[in-house]
RNA sequence: GGCCAGGUGGCAGAGUGGUCAUGCAGCGGACUGCAAAUCCGCGUACGCCGGUUCGAUUCCGACCCUGGCCUCCA
Protein backbone atom coordinates (compact mmCIF):
# COMPACT_ATOMS: atom_id res chain seq x y z
CA UNK A 1 0.00 0.00 0.00
CA UNK A 2 1.35 3.64 -1.02
CA UNK A 3 2.01 6.37 1.97
CA UNK A 4 -1.27 8.92 1.91
CA UNK A 5 -1.02 11.81 3.94
CA UNK A 6 -3.68 15.10 4.51
CA UNK A 7 -2.04 17.90 2.77
CA UNK A 8 -3.00 21.11 4.66
CA UNK A 9 -2.42 22.85 0.89
CA UNK A 10 -5.05 20.91 -0.74
CA UNK A 11 -7.19 20.14 2.44
CA UNK A 12 -7.54 16.22 1.19
CA UNK A 13 -5.63 13.16 1.70
CA UNK A 14 -3.01 12.85 -1.43
CA UNK A 15 -0.25 9.86 -2.08
CA UNK A 16 2.91 11.26 -1.08
CA UNK A 17 5.49 10.83 -3.35
CA UNK A 18 8.81 12.58 -2.56
CA UNK A 19 10.81 14.93 -5.30
CA UNK A 20 13.73 12.42 -4.88
CA UNK A 21 13.30 8.55 -3.42
CA UNK A 22 16.85 8.09 -2.36
CA UNK A 23 16.76 11.76 -0.30
CA UNK A 24 13.22 12.14 1.26
CA UNK A 25 12.88 15.64 3.29
CA UNK A 26 11.04 16.31 6.42
CA UNK A 27 11.02 19.44 8.66
CA UNK A 28 9.16 20.04 12.21
CA UNK A 29 8.96 23.61 13.87
CA UNK A 30 10.90 22.76 16.85
CA UNK A 31 10.56 24.62 20.04
CA UNK A 32 11.88 28.15 21.65
CA UNK A 33 13.64 26.75 24.28
CA UNK A 34 12.85 29.61 27.13
CA UNK A 35 11.29 27.44 29.48
CA UNK A 36 9.56 23.77 30.25
CA UNK A 37 7.89 22.70 27.56
CA UNK A 38 4.14 21.21 27.90
CA UNK A 39 2.86 18.22 27.28
CA UNK A 40 0.66 19.90 23.98
CA UNK A 41 4.24 20.55 22.86
CA UNK A 42 5.33 17.23 22.72
CA UNK A 43 2.77 15.68 20.22
CA UNK A 44 4.44 16.80 16.81
CA UNK A 45 7.16 15.68 17.98
CA UNK A 46 5.62 11.96 18.91
CA UNK A 47 3.56 11.55 16.00
CA UNK A 48 5.87 13.04 13.77
CA UNK A 49 8.56 10.13 14.81
CA UNK A 50 6.17 8.01 14.00
CA UNK A 51 5.74 9.39 10.04
CA UNK A 52 9.68 9.65 10.64
CA UNK A 53 10.39 5.97 11.11
CA UNK A 54 7.42 4.66 8.70
CA UNK A 55 9.43 7.04 6.27
CA UNK A 56 12.41 5.33 7.49
CA UNK A 57 11.13 1.83 6.44
CA UNK A 58 10.10 3.07 3.20
CA UNK A 59 12.42 5.20 1.60
CA UNK A 60 16.69 4.37 1.72
CA UNK A 61 16.62 7.84 2.80
CA UNK A 62 15.64 10.49 5.14
CA UNK A 63 16.51 13.60 5.95
CA UNK A 64 14.82 15.11 9.23
CA UNK A 65 15.35 18.17 10.48
CA UNK A 66 13.96 19.74 13.78
CA UNK A 67 15.12 23.12 14.46
CA UNK A 68 15.71 24.30 18.04
CA UNK A 69 14.49 28.68 18.52
CA UNK A 70 17.30 30.37 20.53
CA UNK A 71 17.10 33.67 19.52
CA UNK A 72 13.99 35.28 21.26
CA UNK A 73 12.11 37.53 22.97
CA UNK A 74 10.61 35.53 25.32
CA UNK A 75 13.98 33.90 25.97
CA UNK A 76 15.44 37.48 26.69
CA UNK A 77 12.63 37.88 29.29
CA UNK A 78 13.12 34.61 31.08
CA UNK A 79 16.99 35.54 31.06
CA UNK A 80 16.51 38.80 32.55
CA UNK A 81 14.47 37.34 35.25
CA UNK A 82 16.27 34.65 36.23
CA UNK A 83 19.45 37.12 36.12
CA UNK A 84 21.64 34.73 33.64
CA UNK A 85 23.08 34.80 30.26
CA UNK A 86 20.74 34.50 27.69
CA UNK A 87 22.45 31.25 26.07
CA UNK A 88 22.40 29.67 29.83
CA UNK A 89 18.82 29.78 29.55
CA UNK A 90 18.93 28.55 25.98
CA UNK A 91 21.38 26.00 26.31
CA UNK A 92 19.66 24.56 30.21
CA UNK A 93 16.51 24.46 28.01
CA UNK A 94 17.59 23.07 25.21
CA UNK A 95 19.31 20.06 26.79
CA UNK A 96 16.38 19.57 28.86
CA UNK A 97 14.01 19.26 25.84
CA UNK A 98 16.35 16.86 24.45
CA UNK A 99 16.13 14.62 27.72
CA UNK A 100 12.54 14.75 27.46
CA UNK A 101 11.70 14.01 23.85
CA UNK A 102 14.47 10.68 24.27
CA UNK A 103 12.22 9.60 27.64
CA UNK A 104 9.39 9.75 25.23
CA UNK A 105 11.18 7.51 23.31
CA UNK A 106 11.25 10.37 20.06
CA UNK A 107 14.35 9.19 18.16
CA UNK A 108 16.64 12.29 17.58
CA UNK A 109 16.33 13.83 13.95
CA UNK A 110 19.10 13.78 11.51
CA UNK A 111 19.95 17.78 11.84
CA UNK A 112 19.03 19.87 15.14
CA UNK A 113 19.83 23.51 13.68
CA UNK A 114 20.02 26.39 15.71
CA UNK A 115 18.85 29.44 14.90
CA UNK A 116 21.95 31.04 15.71
CA UNK A 117 23.83 28.81 14.03
CA UNK A 118 22.22 30.49 10.88
CA UNK A 119 22.73 34.22 11.07
CA UNK A 120 24.57 34.51 7.84
CA UNK A 121 22.13 32.63 6.35
CA UNK A 122 19.00 34.41 7.15
CA UNK A 123 20.88 38.10 6.89
CA UNK A 124 21.92 36.66 3.34
CA UNK A 125 18.49 35.67 2.64
CA UNK A 126 16.82 39.15 3.63
CA UNK A 127 19.41 40.76 1.35
CA UNK A 128 18.08 38.42 -1.93
CA UNK A 129 14.14 38.96 -0.85
CA UNK A 130 15.49 43.00 -0.70
CA UNK A 131 16.82 43.25 -3.86
CA UNK A 132 14.54 40.90 -5.97
CA UNK A 133 11.85 43.80 -4.46
CA UNK A 134 9.73 41.12 -1.63
CA UNK A 135 10.84 42.95 0.84
CA UNK A 136 11.88 46.25 2.91
CA UNK A 137 14.19 47.92 4.78
CA UNK A 138 13.05 50.34 7.43
CA UNK A 139 13.98 52.27 10.35
CA UNK A 140 16.39 48.97 11.53
CA UNK A 141 13.43 46.59 10.58
CA UNK A 142 13.58 44.18 7.34
CA UNK A 143 9.52 43.76 6.26
CA UNK A 144 8.08 41.37 4.10
CA UNK A 145 5.67 42.95 1.94
CA UNK A 146 3.13 40.94 1.83
CA UNK A 147 1.48 42.57 -1.52
CA UNK A 148 4.69 41.17 -3.41
CA UNK A 149 3.39 37.84 -3.08
CA UNK A 150 -0.02 36.86 -4.87
CA UNK A 151 -0.38 33.80 -3.26
CA UNK A 152 -0.12 35.24 0.53
CA UNK A 153 -2.56 34.07 2.19
CA UNK A 154 -3.49 30.59 -0.02
CA UNK A 155 -2.37 27.85 2.99
CA UNK A 156 -4.63 29.47 5.52
CA UNK A 157 -7.36 30.44 3.49
CA UNK A 158 -7.48 34.16 3.54
CA UNK A 159 -6.93 37.38 1.86
CA UNK A 160 -4.41 40.03 2.79
CA UNK A 161 -7.65 42.39 2.71
CA UNK A 162 -9.60 40.07 5.57
CA UNK A 163 -6.17 40.03 7.43
CA UNK A 164 -5.90 43.82 7.43
CA UNK A 165 -9.61 43.87 8.58
CA UNK A 166 -9.01 41.75 11.25
CA UNK A 167 -6.19 42.85 12.03
CA UNK A 168 -6.41 43.49 15.95
CA UNK A 169 -2.87 44.80 16.88
CA UNK A 170 -1.55 48.54 16.07
CA UNK A 171 -0.03 48.97 13.16
CA UNK A 172 3.78 50.18 13.21
CA UNK A 173 4.62 53.31 11.72
CA UNK A 174 7.25 52.01 9.76
CA UNK A 175 5.32 49.28 7.56
CA UNK A 176 3.94 49.97 4.07
CA UNK A 177 0.90 47.24 4.81
CA UNK A 178 -0.32 45.77 7.98
CA UNK A 179 -0.19 42.44 7.18
CA UNK A 180 3.92 42.71 6.61
CA UNK A 181 5.76 40.65 9.21
CA UNK A 182 9.62 41.33 10.29
CA UNK A 183 12.51 39.64 8.93
CA UNK A 184 14.89 41.07 10.82
CA UNK A 185 14.63 43.94 13.71
CA UNK A 186 17.28 45.83 15.59
CA UNK A 187 18.49 44.94 19.21
CA UNK A 188 19.39 47.15 21.89
CA UNK A 189 23.05 46.41 22.89
CA UNK A 190 21.64 44.74 26.66
CA UNK A 191 20.11 42.21 23.75
CA UNK A 192 21.90 39.22 21.66
CA UNK A 193 22.43 40.91 18.22
CA UNK A 194 24.19 40.90 15.13
CA UNK A 195 25.80 42.89 12.57
CA UNK A 196 24.18 43.53 9.13
CA UNK A 197 23.69 45.83 6.51
CA UNK A 198 20.69 47.69 8.43
CA UNK A 199 22.34 47.82 11.47
CA UNK A 200 22.73 45.49 14.73
CA UNK A 201 19.85 43.09 15.22
CA UNK A 202 18.46 39.82 15.32
CA UNK A 203 16.25 37.85 12.93
CA UNK A 204 12.29 37.68 13.11
CA UNK A 205 10.69 34.17 13.84
CA UNK A 206 9.41 33.10 10.54
CA UNK A 207 12.46 34.00 8.63
CA UNK A 208 14.25 31.45 11.02
CA UNK A 209 12.98 28.48 9.65
CA UNK A 210 13.28 29.46 6.09
CA UNK A 211 16.83 29.69 6.37
CA UNK A 212 17.23 26.44 8.23
CA UNK A 213 15.00 24.54 6.08
CA UNK A 214 16.94 25.32 3.08
CA UNK A 215 20.25 25.43 5.09
CA UNK A 216 19.78 21.77 5.59
CA UNK A 217 16.90 20.16 3.06
CA UNK A 218 16.82 22.62 0.28
CA UNK A 219 14.82 24.87 -1.79
CA UNK A 220 11.67 22.75 -2.02
CA UNK A 221 11.33 20.44 0.83
CA UNK A 222 8.70 17.10 0.76
CA UNK A 223 7.16 17.66 3.92
CA UNK A 224 6.74 20.41 6.66
CA UNK A 225 5.31 19.91 9.35
CA UNK A 226 3.76 21.62 12.78
CA UNK A 227 0.49 22.63 14.99
CA UNK A 228 -2.36 23.58 13.55
CA UNK A 229 -1.99 26.55 15.42
CA UNK A 230 1.06 27.83 13.55
CA UNK A 231 -0.50 27.39 10.19
CA UNK A 232 -0.80 31.16 10.35
CA UNK A 233 1.02 33.36 10.44
CA UNK A 234 3.94 31.30 11.01
CA UNK A 235 3.48 28.98 7.63
CA UNK A 236 2.39 31.07 5.53
CA UNK A 237 5.11 33.49 6.15
CA UNK A 238 7.66 30.56 5.87
CA UNK A 239 6.23 29.90 2.31
CA UNK A 240 6.04 33.28 1.30
CA UNK A 241 9.93 33.86 2.34
CA UNK A 242 11.29 31.00 0.73
CA UNK A 243 9.53 30.75 -2.52
CA UNK A 244 10.18 34.20 -2.95
CA UNK A 245 13.96 33.61 -2.05
CA UNK A 246 14.52 31.03 -4.01
CA UNK A 247 12.68 31.72 -6.71
CA UNK A 248 10.43 28.19 -6.59
CA UNK A 249 6.31 27.38 -6.94
CA UNK A 250 6.68 25.85 -3.83
CA UNK A 251 8.55 25.67 -0.85
CA UNK A 252 7.25 22.59 1.01
CA UNK A 253 4.88 20.03 -1.02
CA UNK A 254 3.08 17.86 2.10
CA UNK A 255 2.49 20.63 4.94
CA UNK A 256 1.06 18.75 7.61
CA UNK A 257 -0.35 19.76 10.79
CA UNK A 258 -1.30 18.14 14.12
CA UNK A 259 -4.50 18.65 16.24
CA UNK A 260 -4.05 20.93 19.58
CA UNK A 261 -4.12 19.14 22.79
CA UNK A 262 -7.14 20.40 25.02
CA UNK A 263 -7.11 20.56 28.84
CA UNK A 264 -10.17 21.57 30.89
CA UNK A 265 -12.09 22.65 27.66
CA UNK A 266 -9.41 24.60 25.91
CA UNK A 267 -6.40 24.27 24.33
CA UNK A 268 -3.48 24.25 26.48
CA UNK A 269 -0.58 27.19 26.16
CA UNK A 270 1.16 29.13 28.73
CA UNK A 271 -1.09 31.86 27.73
CA UNK A 272 -4.59 30.14 28.96
CA UNK A 273 -2.22 28.41 32.10
CA UNK A 274 -3.40 25.71 31.83
CA UNK A 275 -0.59 23.19 30.79
CA UNK A 276 0.65 20.09 31.74
CA UNK A 277 4.07 20.63 31.80
CA UNK A 278 6.31 17.18 30.01
CA UNK A 279 9.02 17.20 32.59
CA UNK A 280 6.84 16.93 35.49
CA UNK A 281 4.28 14.68 33.76
CA UNK A 282 7.63 11.79 32.96
CA UNK A 283 8.85 11.93 36.54
CA UNK A 284 5.57 10.98 37.75
CA UNK A 285 3.95 8.40 35.20
CA UNK A 286 5.72 5.79 32.81
CA UNK A 287 7.17 7.70 29.68
CA UNK A 288 5.62 4.82 27.33
CA UNK A 289 2.05 5.69 28.71
CA UNK A 290 2.20 9.26 27.94
CA UNK A 291 3.30 8.33 24.33
CA UNK A 292 0.68 5.82 24.13
CA UNK A 293 -1.79 8.43 25.19
CA UNK A 294 -0.40 10.55 22.69
CA UNK A 295 -0.71 8.57 20.25
CA UNK A 296 -4.48 7.21 20.83
CA UNK A 297 -5.95 9.81 18.88
CA UNK A 298 -5.39 10.41 14.83
CA UNK A 299 -2.98 13.59 15.13
CA UNK A 300 -5.03 15.88 13.15
CA UNK A 301 -7.90 15.29 15.68
CA UNK A 302 -7.88 17.89 19.28
CA UNK A 303 -7.08 15.17 22.16
CA UNK A 304 -8.42 16.38 25.83
CA UNK A 305 -5.62 15.43 28.22
CA UNK A 306 -6.88 14.30 31.77
CA UNK A 307 -5.36 11.88 34.29
CA UNK A 308 -8.03 9.25 33.00
CA UNK A 309 -5.84 9.27 29.61
CA UNK A 310 -2.85 8.23 31.21
CA UNK A 311 -4.31 5.89 33.88
CA UNK A 312 -6.12 4.04 30.58
CA UNK A 313 -2.61 4.51 28.69
CA UNK A 314 -1.14 2.66 31.69
CA UNK A 315 -3.73 -0.14 31.89
CA UNK A 316 -3.53 -0.86 28.38
CA UNK A 317 0.04 -0.71 28.06
CA UNK A 318 -0.13 -3.84 31.03
CA UNK A 319 -2.20 -5.79 29.00
CA UNK A 320 0.22 -5.56 26.06
CA UNK A 321 3.52 -5.93 28.14
CA UNK A 322 1.37 -9.21 29.79
CA UNK A 323 1.19 -10.68 27.22
CA UNK A 324 5.01 -10.05 25.54
CA UNK A 325 5.95 -11.20 29.20
CA UNK A 326 4.22 -14.91 28.42
CA UNK A 327 5.95 -14.91 25.09
CA UNK A 328 9.50 -14.58 26.39
CA UNK A 329 10.27 -18.23 25.82
CA UNK A 330 9.33 -18.39 22.31
CA UNK A 331 11.67 -16.57 20.05
CA UNK A 332 10.67 -14.25 17.71
CA UNK A 333 10.67 -14.76 13.70
CA UNK A 334 13.13 -12.30 12.02
CA UNK A 335 12.65 -9.51 9.10
CA UNK A 336 8.61 -9.13 10.05
CA UNK A 337 6.58 -6.45 7.89
CA UNK A 338 4.69 -5.18 10.57
CA UNK A 339 0.66 -5.43 10.08
CA UNK A 340 -0.02 -2.15 11.02
CA UNK A 341 2.15 -0.21 8.44
CA UNK A 342 -1.12 -0.27 6.57
CA UNK A 343 -3.09 1.65 8.68
CA UNK A 344 -0.08 4.24 9.22
CA UNK A 345 0.31 4.46 5.81
CA UNK A 346 -3.30 5.93 5.45
CA UNK A 347 -2.76 9.33 7.15
CA UNK A 348 -0.71 8.05 9.84
CA UNK A 349 -4.09 6.18 11.37
CA UNK A 350 -2.34 5.75 15.04
CA UNK A 351 -5.32 4.69 16.94
CA UNK A 352 -5.86 1.85 14.60
CA UNK A 353 -2.63 0.89 14.47
CA UNK A 354 -2.90 0.55 18.50
CA UNK A 355 -6.51 -1.12 18.12
CA UNK A 356 -4.43 -4.21 15.30
CA UNK A 357 -1.90 -3.74 18.39
CA UNK A 358 -4.37 -5.31 20.69
CA UNK A 359 -5.87 -7.69 18.75
CA UNK A 360 -2.14 -9.48 17.64
CA UNK A 361 -1.61 -9.92 21.26
CA UNK A 362 -4.79 -11.28 21.93
CA UNK A 363 -4.15 -13.89 18.98
CA UNK A 364 -0.78 -13.90 20.49
CA UNK A 365 -1.85 -14.91 24.07
CA UNK A 366 -4.71 -17.80 22.23
CA UNK A 367 -1.80 -19.12 20.30
CA UNK A 368 -0.04 -19.53 23.28
CA UNK A 369 -2.77 -21.07 25.18
CA UNK A 370 -3.21 -23.85 22.70
CA UNK A 371 0.73 -24.73 22.92
CA UNK A 372 0.11 -24.54 26.90
CA UNK A 373 -2.38 -27.90 26.28
CA UNK A 374 -0.72 -29.31 23.91
CA UNK A 375 2.12 -28.36 20.89
CA UNK A 376 1.33 -28.14 17.98
CA UNK A 377 4.07 -27.42 14.93
CA UNK A 378 1.58 -25.05 12.95
CA UNK A 379 0.68 -22.96 16.59
CA UNK A 380 4.31 -22.61 17.13
CA UNK A 381 5.01 -21.53 13.91
CA UNK A 382 2.38 -18.72 13.42
CA UNK A 383 3.14 -17.58 17.25
CA UNK A 384 6.59 -16.63 16.62
CA UNK A 385 5.37 -14.79 13.44
CA UNK A 386 3.37 -12.82 15.43
CA UNK A 387 5.27 -11.67 17.97
CA UNK A 388 7.73 -10.22 15.29
CA UNK A 389 4.64 -8.40 14.34
CA UNK A 390 3.80 -7.60 17.66
CA UNK A 391 7.26 -6.32 18.12
CA UNK A 392 8.14 -4.62 14.38
CA UNK A 393 4.80 -3.05 14.85
CA UNK A 394 5.35 -1.73 18.51
CA UNK A 395 8.55 -0.54 16.89
CA UNK A 396 6.97 1.54 14.37
CA UNK A 397 5.10 2.98 17.05
CA UNK A 398 7.89 3.62 19.62
CA UNK A 399 6.17 1.57 21.59
CA UNK A 400 6.92 -1.92 23.75
CA UNK A 401 10.42 -2.18 23.07
CA UNK A 402 11.43 -2.76 26.86
CA UNK A 403 11.76 -5.85 28.63
CA UNK A 404 8.63 -6.57 29.99
CA UNK A 405 9.89 -7.21 33.26
CA UNK A 406 11.11 -3.98 33.29
CA UNK A 407 7.87 -2.24 32.59
CA UNK A 408 6.38 -4.16 35.59
CA UNK A 409 9.12 -3.40 37.66
CA UNK A 410 9.35 -0.09 36.79
CA UNK A 411 10.49 2.43 39.59
CA UNK A 412 11.72 -0.60 41.63
CA UNK A 413 14.45 0.84 42.43
CA UNK A 414 13.06 2.17 45.88
CA UNK A 415 12.22 -1.31 46.69
CA UNK A 416 14.45 -3.95 48.46
CA UNK A 417 13.85 -6.64 45.85
CA UNK A 418 15.68 -9.40 48.31
CA UNK A 419 13.09 -8.47 51.37
CA UNK A 420 10.27 -8.89 48.64
CA UNK A 421 11.82 -12.25 47.85
CA UNK A 422 12.04 -13.61 51.10
CA UNK A 423 8.58 -12.09 51.86
CA UNK A 424 7.25 -14.00 48.80
CA UNK A 425 8.92 -17.29 49.89
CA UNK A 426 7.08 -16.73 53.52
CA UNK A 427 4.10 -16.45 52.28
CA UNK A 428 4.12 -19.40 49.96
CA UNK A 429 5.26 -21.72 53.32
CA UNK A 430 2.20 -20.16 55.08
CA UNK A 431 -0.09 -20.99 52.60
CA UNK A 432 1.40 -24.95 51.91
CA UNK A 433 1.01 -24.62 55.74
CA UNK A 434 -2.28 -23.35 55.25
CA UNK A 435 -2.17 -20.01 57.06
CA UNK A 436 -3.84 -17.99 55.67
CA UNK A 437 -4.27 -15.58 58.04
CA UNK A 438 -0.44 -15.11 58.00
CA UNK A 439 0.00 -15.29 53.92
CA UNK A 440 -2.84 -12.35 53.63
CA UNK A 441 -0.82 -10.25 56.21
CA UNK A 442 2.84 -10.85 54.44
CA UNK A 443 0.11 -9.51 50.93
CA UNK A 444 -0.62 -6.64 53.14
CA UNK A 445 2.60 -5.77 53.86
CA UNK A 446 4.20 -6.58 50.30
CA UNK A 447 0.99 -3.91 49.37
CA UNK A 448 2.42 -1.30 52.05
CA UNK A 449 5.83 -1.73 50.24
CA UNK A 450 3.82 -0.69 46.86
CA UNK A 451 4.67 -4.34 45.27
CA UNK A 452 1.45 -6.08 43.81
CA UNK A 453 2.09 -10.16 43.36
CA UNK A 454 0.30 -12.16 41.03
CA UNK A 455 0.08 -16.09 41.40
CA UNK A 456 0.57 -18.48 38.75
CA UNK A 457 1.00 -21.80 37.59
CA UNK A 458 5.13 -21.48 37.89
CA UNK A 459 4.72 -20.00 41.40
CA UNK A 460 4.22 -16.12 42.21
CA UNK A 461 5.65 -13.27 40.53
CA UNK A 462 5.80 -9.45 41.98
CA UNK A 463 5.30 -6.16 40.16
CA UNK A 464 5.34 -2.52 40.80
CA UNK A 465 1.88 -1.67 41.82
CA UNK A 466 0.18 0.76 39.70
C1' G B 1 -17.72 38.81 12.61
C1' G B 2 -14.45 35.91 8.83
C1' C B 3 -11.97 31.16 7.82
C1' C B 4 -11.31 25.96 9.35
C1' A B 5 -12.15 21.25 12.10
C1' G B 6 -15.44 18.23 14.92
C1' G B 7 -20.11 16.16 17.42
C1' U B 8 -19.89 7.82 17.80
C1' G B 9 -22.04 3.29 23.48
C1' G B 10 -20.33 5.06 31.07
C1' C B 11 -15.31 7.08 29.24
C1' A B 12 -11.33 7.33 25.37
C1' G B 13 -11.42 6.68 20.23
C1' A B 14 -11.18 4.44 14.79
C1' G B 15 -14.29 3.41 10.80
C1' U B 16 -18.16 2.33 7.28
C1' G B 17 -24.01 3.22 2.52
C1' G B 18 -26.55 -2.93 4.35
C1' U B 19 -21.93 -8.75 9.61
C1' C B 20 -17.12 -7.08 13.86
C1' A B 21 -13.45 -1.51 15.58
C1' U B 22 -10.15 -1.44 19.62
C1' G B 23 -9.00 -0.03 24.60
C1' C B 24 -10.53 1.47 29.67
C1' A B 25 -14.36 1.02 33.21
C1' G B 26 -18.81 -2.04 34.60
C1' C B 27 -21.64 -6.66 35.10
C1' G B 28 -21.89 -12.29 34.98
C1' G B 29 -18.94 -16.80 34.90
C1' A B 30 -14.16 -19.83 35.17
C1' C B 31 -9.72 -20.16 38.04
C1' U B 32 -8.10 -18.99 43.41
C1' G B 33 -8.23 -20.64 50.46
C1' C B 34 -9.69 -15.34 49.49
C1' A B 35 -7.79 -11.82 46.25
C1' A B 36 -4.84 -10.09 42.21
C1' A B 37 -3.50 -11.48 37.33
C1' U B 38 -5.54 -14.25 33.30
C1' C B 39 -9.45 -16.51 30.37
C1' C B 40 -14.78 -16.80 28.60
C1' G B 41 -19.39 -14.12 28.07
C1' C B 42 -22.61 -9.44 28.15
C1' G B 43 -24.37 -4.33 26.87
C1' U B 44 -30.01 -2.38 20.48
C1' A B 45 -23.44 4.02 19.90
C1' C B 46 -23.31 7.10 15.99
C1' G B 47 -26.02 15.80 18.03
C1' C B 48 -31.10 17.53 15.99
C1' C B 49 -34.58 18.00 11.72
C1' G B 50 -35.45 17.13 6.77
C1' G B 51 -33.81 14.99 1.84
C1' U B 52 -31.54 11.16 -1.58
C1' U B 53 -31.74 5.62 -1.32
C1' C B 54 -34.70 -0.72 -1.26
C1' G B 55 -31.57 0.70 3.06
C1' A B 56 -27.75 6.25 6.26
C1' U B 57 -24.19 6.75 11.87
C1' U B 58 -21.85 6.92 6.86
C1' C B 59 -24.10 11.06 1.03
C1' C B 60 -26.83 16.19 0.60
C1' G B 61 -29.21 20.61 3.08
C1' A B 62 -30.76 23.45 7.38
C1' C B 63 -30.26 23.91 12.61
C1' C B 64 -27.95 23.36 17.53
C1' C B 65 -23.41 22.67 20.15
C1' U B 66 -17.93 22.31 20.83
C1' G B 67 -12.90 23.39 19.55
C1' G B 68 -8.97 25.94 16.59
C1' C B 69 -6.98 30.23 13.73
C1' C B 70 -7.63 35.51 12.73
C1' U B 71 -2.20 38.12 18.41
C1' C B 72 2.77 34.81 21.06
C1' C B 73 1.59 29.55 20.56
C1' A B 74 3.01 22.51 18.96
Amino acid sequence: MALRLHNSLSRRVEPFTPIDPERVTMYLCGPTVYSYVHIGNARGPVVFDVLARLLRRKYRKLVYARNITDVDDKINAAALEAGVPIAAVAEKYAAIYREDMAKLGVAPPDVEPLATQHIAAIVAMCENLIASGHAYAADGHVLFDVAKFAEYGRLSGRSIDEMIAGARIEVAPYKRNPADFVLWKPSTPDLPGWDSPWGRGRPGWHIECSAMAAAHLGDVIDIHAGGVDLVFPHHENEIAQSRCAHGTQTFARFWLHNGMLTFDGAKMSKSVGNVKQLHALLEKHPPEALRYALLSAHYRQPLDWSDALIEQSIATLDRLYGTLRELVAFEAASSASPSIEAVLEDDLNTPAALAELNQLAARAWNLRNTLVHGFSKDALKELIQIKADLLASGALLGLLQQDPEAWFKRGSEHVDAARVESLIEARRAARAARDFARADAIRAELAAMGVAIEDGAEGTRWRIAN
